[in-house]
DNA sequence: GTTAAGATCCACT
DNA sequence: GTGGATCTTAACC
């Protein structure tokens, strides 16, 4: 992956990672996905960022250089994963909502559970996270050396194929036009919106 | 120091 | 379709 691809807008490279795979490699194994589904979080100005409110320790990377992983905890349980992109010093990143296993299925199921259908394998935010193994020690990892968690290009996606829809899962601005799938992917999550979400004008 | 809310997921009805 | 689990962060007193 190349670190210029990155050097843009959250809402700008999230429909570019759709179909470049995402690799975590642990003790136990490596596991990769080929990203279907993401959303965009940009800068300081979108209300359902977790920078909305300034750098704090917690989002400290998303303000960091391009081409690190955010790793934050959602309600306690799940370890969700976020690609860091645009220009050090700026807010900036795309959460990673859904992926299509390709390497270490077999891992990934462990972890998971031995029921799951394949397709349900990292469909969801918190389960891309389950099984690829992601957890709050990588948070900040380097995604272009490559040393635990690495980005590459994966196979190209038709343009056609590209959606883009409405946020899902948060409650302010969830209308943003920040969230982008790839069409008729039996791994792309068909998540109701959250419990708190408010109509907003235009929705 | 205390409290309220959160970029979710699963089991149960 | 609905409700509960579970804990960290950040805002407020």
């Amino acid at each position: 992956m190349n670190v210029d691809l990155l050097s843009h807008p959250a809402e700008e490279v999230a429909p570019k990672l759709l179909g470049c795979v995402l690799t975590c490699k642990t003790p136990e194994g490596t596991v990769s996905i080929a990203i279907t589904e993401t959303e965009a979080y940009s800068g300081t100005a979108d209300p359902a960022s977790h920078a909305y409110r300034g750098r704090t320790a917690r989002n400290a990377t998303m303000f960091g250089p391009a081409g690190h992983l955010y790793v934050y905890r959602s309600h306690g349980l799940h370890w969700c994963a976020n690609v860091v992109t645009g220009t050090d010093g700026i807010a900036s990143g795309v959460l990673i909502r859904a992926g299509r296993v390709i390497e270490g299925e077999d891992l990934a199921r462990k972890r998971r559970g031995a029921k799951v259908d394949s397709p349900r394998l990292a469909r969801g935010p918190g389960n891309v996270g389950q099984a690829l193994g992601i957890t709050a020690e990588h948070n900040g990892a380097d995604l272009l050396a490559g040393t635990s968690v690495m980005l590459s290009e994966g196979e190209p996606v038709p343009a056609a194929l590209i959606r883009v829809g409405p946020r899902v899962g948060v409650s302010k601005a969830h209308d943003w036009q920040h969230r982008f799938y790839l069409a008729g992917d039996p791994t792309v999550s068909a998540y109701r919106l959250s419990p708190r979400a408010k109509p907003s004008a235009g929705a």
